[in-house]
DNA sequence: CTTTCCAGTTCACTGGTTACA
DNA sequence: TTGTAACCAGTGAACTGGAAA
């Protein structure tokens, strides 16, 4: 590998002018003479010379680039708001370094800070989803730390930017659609119990029921992976153990296609009875059988202001320390 | 901001010695005494210190970055093609850039290109969609060039490593599995045309069906693009002019979770009356109703291999131009 | 007495930009 | 209009001064 990049001097050299000159037309100076910056121009081009953005940020002290923590991009949720992210920094003329964690509990988040931190990022999005005490760090480190951060859901700190979706809104969302349906037996499958977004999804659930006098029955609560799999194996259980439940919000979609799954193999009529709600709005909600009602939330816009909140941080203006997007129900043929 | 990263020389000078002692400590060489070694370790973890990777990458000549150009994370194969390469990049000590086009028509991919060699990358992916002509350039390109690069997916080249999966076999798997089915009037619903995949993926159905002697019928054969609501609209159409249709392949998963809610409004018996065949393996199409027999793809693989070319390609040893990962058929209840 | 080793220092250099001449 | 020198944050190479072989 004897590959060399071409640098400023060679250009320099081969226009037989000083590499402050070459740099001045590169940064579009003008104190360059018309005809140098023409020829110099010519050279740039036909050697292919692009500036060392690496000598440059160390330089300027900066590098417009921010780095992006997430977590299993194999699940709708995060892939979208990665994608939504990567759109909107690179709008903002940031490049976006991700580091995907396989283990969503990092024993050492200042470790990944700190390979972060290594790239001089302007600043750090945050986007592992919130489980158990996995956040608990978050308090300290970022009062510690000077590089700009934001985190994407979880609980809202003090000393820190978050931006998440009103998952709680989400869940009233869907009981009341299901009560506002006629449905009143009504259970719940969520995910995983220690996700922030399950434990928010079933407060909004149960404010929602506690509000309209029905009882919070933990008989009729089960507990998924996010799976499609978890999802019509729990439906299965719980229809076959509470025969009369006759709607079931289902903590996400992917859980939700399984659970249709279920309630067709077990005969039920859906929506006449069992109705059926979901939570995420994914694009082949619309295409299950039959097409499922689902509380939409727009990822691709948690993202975006996430990059808009990181952006004025890093601007040095203040920043509101929480941001909620509001979810909304996307009613179906399944209520 | 007046934000300050703690440099090699502050370490240095809270420890009484020079710079390069504290690099020797960081690196793990050798002539550096224990005592010392220890004091200035303790300094580095107490002042959070983190080696400047823009300043090493830059006298080094190297970054132990690879950039990723990449298309439209909102589908299923460019996300999950990225997150099989994100995880393997890691693995192999690499990190990675990507850059992801709105346009997979890139007018000047030199620019694209530039911008990561701009980060001094060691290497790139390029594993945007084959569309038409959008790879005219890569033989030039590549032969030019001297940054190491793989392709993902699109047609072989001579001057350079293509990584892809034998969409060709994926059709004739498609087609020799309706026809065992006992098929014989076969309809098929295409991905978008110039797509690279959608030719190859057309262009083994079509070898199949003449292997067996059916006729090739261009009035069976409709086009959408790639989503759930074109797989709908196209079968529709399909069923209703050509009503003797007994068997179908929808050239991915998303489509033919569409097309199976036109059939199932139609009424038509799958499989008895009608046999789908999808593209993908998504994980929902095994929820489908009915569950979809698909032509299963690891995109994951197709990520590792790509990285594990480049790798090699940057380590300087020869790689082979061409790797072509086979897809396997995965039969549900659609046929 | 020369050679080798050790622990550490100094210098030059990476590819650019800013301040000043 | 253009050139020179200093600088960003590190690292490889050459070197120093003293001890051990």
């Amino acid at each position: 590998m004897t590959y060399r990049r071409v640098t400023i001097v060679e250009i320099a050299k081969e226009a037989g002018v000083s590499a402050q000159t070459v740099s001045r037309v590169v940064n579009g100076h003008v104190s360059v003479s018309e005809e140098t910056r023409q020829r110099i121009q010519e050279i740039i081009d036909r050697r292919g010379y692009h500036p060392s953005r690496l000598a440059r940020s160390l330089l300027r002290g900066h590098s417009n680039a921010i780095g992006v923590v997430s977590f299993g991009l194999g699940l709708y949720g995060p892939s979208q708001t990665l994608a939504g992210i990567v759109r909107d920094a690179d709008a903002q003329g940031y490049s976006v370094l991700p580091i995907v964690l396989n283990d969503p509990q990092p024993s050492q988040p200042d470790r990944i800070l700190g390979q972060l931190i290594e790239f001089h990022v302007d600043g750090i999005i945050w986007a592992v989803p919130q489980i158990g005490p996995n956040h608990d760090w978050v308090e300290e480190t970022a009062a510690r730390l000077d590089v700009p951060m934001v985190f994407i859901t979880g609980e809202a700190h003090e000393q820190a930017t978050v931006v998440r979706v009103d998952n709680r809104a989400g869940g009233r969302l869907a009981a009341d659609h299901l009560i506002a349906s006629g449905k009143r037996i009504l259970g719940l499958i969520t995910g995983e119990p220690d996700w922030w977004e399950t434990q928010e999804r079933t407060r909004g659930w149960t404010e929602a029921l506690q509000a309209r006098g029905l009882p919070i029955r933990a008989e009729l609560m089960r507990a998924g992976d996010w799976s499609a799999a978890a999802g019509e194996c729990a439906m299965r259980e719980l229809l076959q153990s509470h025969p009369d439940v006759d709607g079931v919000f289902v903590g996400n979609d992917s859980m939700a296609v399984g659970a249709l799954k279920a309630v067709r193999e077990l005969g039920r009529q859906i929506p006449e009875e069992l109705g059926i709600v979901g939570f995420d709005d994914i694009p082949e909600a619309a295409y299950a059988h039959p097409a499922l009602t689902t509380v939409h939330q727009d990822l691709h816009q948690l993202g975006s202001q996430a990059v808009a909140a990181l952006n004025s941080l890093i601007r040095g203006a203040p920043s509101p320390s929480s941001i909620l997007i509001q979810p909304r129900l996307v009613v179906r043929n399944s209520t």
